[in-house]
DNA sequence: AGTCTACATTATAATTATTCTAAACTGTTG
DNA sequence: CAACAGTTTAGAATAATTATAATGTAGACT
């Protein structure tokens, strides 16, 4: 449970000016126990239903992606027609429901280590995450 | 390099209608000795470009997740605005290069096999599928 | 073969997701 | 407390995707 001030320290010591805007969606998305999914939308909704107050959809899409820059969010990669963020930003797998398209977080011990043998490329490594697809039987792959 | 009988006899068994559209869009992705990743937007100006007439963009849509839901195709998953297809149907893995946005398929003696120790779900895994994304070294993550 | 019917397919029009950019704001500096 | 130089916001524009009305197609029955 930060409070707001705490939110103002963190925005400004990354380089970021604490705007009223922003520091509405740092509550809405800091201000829990648990880490969680969301798209920019349903932040955007989450927005204008928890406080009184709308903030325009584009600058939610900045804010979302400024954060992302600064790491304080993940984009998750999913099939999927709109960009899902994730509050957990520590290197994690998923499980994704086609059925029910629900993303949830896959401790570390739910997955052996992946061992890259070989890295094709001659570039740096940033990350190694595996997407597990479920779904009931009768659904087809994919 | 599949004649277009084929490809009628291919859409036919799988319950779709051979129609001139699908049998030219069948022939910009599977004449071709190589698997391939594309967009939906590539794949639309290569019909226009390779071929003289033009389908419409729906109709490239239809096509690619019909093509996609009887398996001839793979939706791939990488954080971006778009959604990419492979036309390489086998459970493989990537490589995304952050700093020129490719994708590259990875063999799959370049990654240990990935061991899901316990499914969180109740459901039946469809896919196990590890994306490793690269950058050079003064990049952020993400 | 020709017409009818039921369903599949196409592609325009509508919707939804994302980005561009002009206007508003902030934080210095004189 | 103006004037300037970035930042940030948010309305307007663009891009991606889907819904649906119009069209096409394959049998069934003449």
């Amino acid at each position: 449970m930060l409070k707001n001030a705490e939110f103002v320290d963190k925005l400004r010591s990354s380089g970021l000016r604490p705007t009223k805007q922003r520091l509405k969606i740092c509550e809405v998305l800091f201000n829990r126990e648990k880490t969680f999914h969301f798209t920019i939308n349903d932040l955007a909704k989450n927005i204008s239903n928890q406080l009184n107050e709308k903030i325009s959809l584009a600058t939610v899409y900045n804010t979302v992606h400024a954060f992302k820059d600064k790491g304080y969010l993940k984009e998750i990669s999913i099939n999927s027609d709109k960009s899902y963020f994730d509050t957990n930003i520590t290197n994690h797998h998923h499980f994704f429901d086609e059925d029910t398209n629900q993303l949830i977080d896959c401790n570390n011990e739910d997955i052996e280590e992946v061992r890259v043998k070989k890295n094709i490329t001659e570039k740096k490594i940033k990350s190694v995450e595996v997407l597990i697809k479920v779904a009931s039987d009768n659904q087809n792959q994919n």
